[in-house]
RNA sequence: GCGGACGUGGCGGAAUCGGUAGACGCUGGAGACUUAAAAUCUUCUGCCAUUGGCGUGCGGGUUCGAGUCCCGCCGUCCGCACCA
């Protein structure tokens, strides 16, 4: 071979089109290999790629890869989750059409995940936006409906005033919708939910048993599900509200009921609202509970208050006792039944409620220290203890209390042991074109029929106008207007369409088996699933995963599909990050914009500040396209891999990337000094086994920083060694050990070397395990726990052998001075520590 | 406030079981090659210093031995948030 340079763009495009051609990539059904199934979340067709995909689909890449060079049938698609208010917003403000918009995306960004060479299976690509995935959408969301797990009820919802929309719970953060930023109100409207709290208990406890996901993920779904347990029972009222008598309460900490001062219900409880019907006193407290703000900085201070109803509750185990009952503030009416009864002494809200309004604070819960009824603290006490000044609790562990108040509840017939959830049910209706139609006709006659299966898909209308707010669909001439199924008369079509994260809660399945007439082959689909690895953001670890999880249950639970947990296995990567510039005026500055710290426009120096996400605001992205242009595909993907531990941020420089690149060109150097080198070096032999088997280890552990480090050892040995057979053997097999991360380079290597058909197709090499272990080690010898010396010995000394080369040592000898040790330590093959 | 993660050179990081801290890469220095530059190659690069000493956020502890284990702080980041 003579000296040449990698010409990767021209390496690039040819292999590609290589492996296009042969349908490398294709996944088969019916392949007698073992499968799996790897899969990177799929992007929203938003305009170009960015950093942070080519991060995502890179480490999927590499697993894939590496799997199919294991001998494993791998899936691994890619598609699109094209619905989405994006496309909506670029109609009001370019009036182009969504469909258009996005349709045009699709095709930019796949060209731009081409020239990266993943090795996707193009032929199972999908995007949401089409009848033929929403259709079969649609079919699953009627399943739903004809099992009772889809249902319709009035209800107060999150609206979204920008975005003309209504936001499921998890959309709101601090009170604002998740992508506007606007203020949400409450608006009454009747919404489609999901029964998704029916699973509440089985998606709890599947996530605890989710050994490959990462515990920060679990925690944070079993967070969102928030199971309590606790007793909900009712009091008897001092007089009748809105023609109820008693007023039902939650507590999960019914041992301390014999320290309740005062009862709470929220400010839209229906016993609130009774009351302000006839208070104009109370209507205005509630009018004000509402306008406190719901951010974090605003709860964190807003003062508890409340207003005394005259009403009182009677305790349940003393019918002479009465106790106030407020409309207070800090009660929520979604959670739990809406009202609380307060125990001052052992929750510091109540305690703060009970100073206020001079309410009495006493101990039944004894520290172990104090046990009297007053309380003088300055906080509420909420640790264990000993329950105290109770009547028949007294001495009581409060665990055991909270039983026995229960079971007494329960044989009274005023209470009963209860489990409540955070997780409300999913709503899913949303006044948008842009998303599935929910495939549902109201009729006058007949009332809510589901479109029959023979007329689906429900197709959105193209001719749509965005010319005023709201839904297009519900202002188009001609759509909504449809015969009844049943009756044959007069009806109208649900307008509303389905929340996207619908979309992303069964792609994976349809990735797996794509039929024309039904939504998928249970068996076929069965065959791939549970994806093994699924690799994304960790912005997802709540929403999608938690619907996806919930949507693959729902289709067990009806009998479609014989699996539960889509995602066996999760990792979440870190972000691409860059340093950010300002320049003097105190305007952001885009990396191209500077040079040596000076912005190259008006020669002024420029302030360097963090290193943050890269992101349009701050200016400091970095377009992969010319990247890759630049440098080729290889490069860009082993500075992604290398480095950075994938699940930590990605500082992305452009040091590293000429880095990433020099190496390709070193690979390509070091695979053409390859020669006819005779004779065996068994030190590299040994160093080549160990890196096979340790980037393998690497690999499946997805530690690809680890795995990169550790090719690089290699080719520093491989270039030191004189020629010999090794040394040549090293060099092709480090073409394999290369081939998922620059796979680019090494079938142009491995073509080059005269290798068999594609690097693509090569076996994984194999591990001789007796080269895996050296035969001589180096001892650490360390007097009283400091290293004094190092010996090099043959592998498996005695303990004996060990520690008299180790006082044999002159270093040692000479800070001994003669003396004996008192101790030796000998740890064999590792080393001595002599205590003087 | 609650929960969690993290803290190692100038930088990204490695150290899988408590056993040689700083692998590997980036940056930087010196040299070779070149008319010159780039590329490439060689070599040095934790800190202080003269033998030697100090070093994994800080302070303690356990141990022959601690980046790793325990206790107490400090800092950064993330999630949730009046959840009864």
């Amino acid at each position: 071979m003579s000296n040449t340079r990698f010409n990767a763009l021209k390496a690039d495009a040819h292999w590609q089109q290589v492996w296009d051609d042969a349908k490398t990539f294709a996944a088969r059904d019916d392949s007698p290999k073992p499968k799996s199934y790897v899969l990177e979340m799929f992007p929203y067709p938003s305009g170009r790629i960015h950093m942070g995909h080519v991060r995502n689909y890179t480490m999927g890449d590499v697993l894939a890869r590496y799997r199919r060079m294991k001998g494993m049938e791998v899936l691994h698609p890619m598609g699109w989750d094209a619905f989405g208010m994006p496309a909506e917003n670029a109609a009001m403000e370019k009036g182009v059409h969504p469909g258009g918009w996005t349709r045009d995306n699709i095709a930019t960004m796949k060209a731009q995940l081409k020239r990266l060479g993943f090795a996707l299976d193009w032929t199972r690509e999908l995007a949401t936006c089409e009848p033929d995935y929403y259709g079969h959408e649609q079919a699953l969301f009627l399943k739903f409906y004809e099992h009772g797990l889809v249902y319709r009820k009035e209800s107060a919802v999150n609206w979204d005033p920008v975005d003309m929309t209504v936001l499921a719970n998890e959309q709101v953060i601090d009170g604002r919708g998740w992508r506007s930023g606007a203020l949400v109100e409450k608006r009454k409207l009747s919404q489609w939910f999901l029964k998704i709290t029916a699973f509440a208990d089985d998606l709890l406890s599947g996530v605890k048993a989710l050994e490959h996901w990462p515990d920060k993920v679990r925690l944070m779904q079993e967070n969102w599900i928030g199971k309590s347990q606790g007793l909900t029972f009712r009091f008897a009222l001092s007089a009748s509200v809105g023609g109820a008598d008693t007023v039902e309460v939650f507590t999960t900490r019914p041992d301390t009921i014999f320290g309740a001062s005062f009862v709470a219900v929220a400010a839209d409880h229906p016993i609130a609202q009774a009351i302000a019907a006839n208070s104009p006193e109370a209507a205005a407290f509630i009018e004000r509970c509402k306008q406190g703000g719901t951010t974090a900085a605003e709860l964190e201070t807003q003062e508890k208050l409340g207003f005394d109803t005259g009403i009182t509750a009677n305790h349940p185990f003393d019918p002479a006792w009465q106790l106030p009952v407020y409309i207070a503030n800090f009660v929520l009416m979604d959670y739990g039944v809406g009202a609380v009864y307060g125990v001052p002494a052992h929750d510091q809200r109540d305690f703060e409620f009970a100073r206020k309004y001079g309410l009495p604070i006493r101990r039944v819960v004894s520290d172990g220290a104090k046990d009297a009824p007053e309380f003088h603290e300055d906080e509420a006490y909420s640790g264990p203890g000993t329950v105290v000044n109770s009547h028949f609790l007294d001495g009581m562990d409060i665990e055991d209390a909270k039983r026995e108040v229960i079971r007494r509840a329960e044989d009274g017939g005023w209470g009963e042991g209860a489990t409540v959830y955070r997780l409300r049910d999913w709503g899913v209706s949303r006044q948008r074109y842009w998303g599935t139609p929910i495939p549902i006709i109201h009729c006058a006659a007949c009332g809510v029929v589901p479109v029959p299966a023979d007329q689906l898909p429900v197709v959105l209308p193209e001719d749509v106008s965005f010319a005023t707010p709201g839904n297009p669909l519900d202002k188009h001439p001609t759509w909504k207007h449809v015969a009844c199924p049943t009756c044959g008369g007069e009806a109208l079509r649900e307008t509303d369409t389905l929340d996207t994260f619908a979309d992303s809660s069964w792609y994976f399945i349809r990735f797996a088996s794509q039929p024309k007439d039904k939504p998928f082959d249970k068996a076929v689909a069965e065959s791939w699933l549970p994806v093994g690895q699924y690799i994304g953001g960790v912005e997802h670890a709540i929403l999608h995963l938690l619907y996806a999880r919930f949507w693959t249950r729902a289709l067990n639970h009806i009998g479609m599909i014989d699996v539960s947990e889509p995602f066996t296995g999760l990792f979440t990567q870190g972000m691409v990050t860059h340093e950010t510039y300002k320049s003097a005026d105190g305007r952001w500055l885009a990396p191209d914009d500077v040079r040596d710290g000076i912005e190259i426009a008006t020669g002024a120096a420029v302030t360097l500040g963090r290193v943050e996400k890269m992101s349009k605001s701050k200016k400091n992205t970095v377009d992969p396209t010319g990247i890759v242009d630049q440098y080729g595909a290889d490069a860009v993907r082993w500075f992604m891999l290398s480095d950075s531990p994938p699940e930590r941020d990605l500082p992305w420089s452009e040091a590293g990337i000429e880095g990433a690149w020099r190496f390709v060109q070193r690979l390509w150097r070091l695979f053409e000094g390859a020669g006819a080198g005779e004779g065996a070096d068994t030190a590299l032999d040994r160093k080549l086994h160990q890196t096979i088997a340790g980037v393998a280890a690497d690999i499946e552990a997805l530690s690809f920083n680890k795995a990169v480090a550790k090719i690089y050892e290699l080719a520093n040995a491989i270039e030191k060694a004189a020629p010999s057979a090794s040394r040549d053997n090293a060099i092709r097999n480090v073409m394999l050990l290369v081939a998922p991360m620059v796979p680019h380079l090494a079938e142009e290597a491995w073509a080059a070397a005269g290798g068999t058909g594609l690097i693509a197709d090569a076996a994984w090499p194999a591990v001789d395990a007796a080269l895996l272990v050296e035969d001589e080690v180096t001892i650490a010898i360390q007097v009283n726990g400091k290293l004094r010396d190092t010996l090099v010995l043959p592998k498996g000394q005695s303990k004996e052998a060990i520690e008299a080369a180790a006082l044999a040592s002159d270093k040692v000898i000479r800070i001994l001075e003669g003396k004996t040790p008192k101790k030796v330590i000998v740890v064999p093959d590792r080393l001595v520590n002599l205590v003087a």
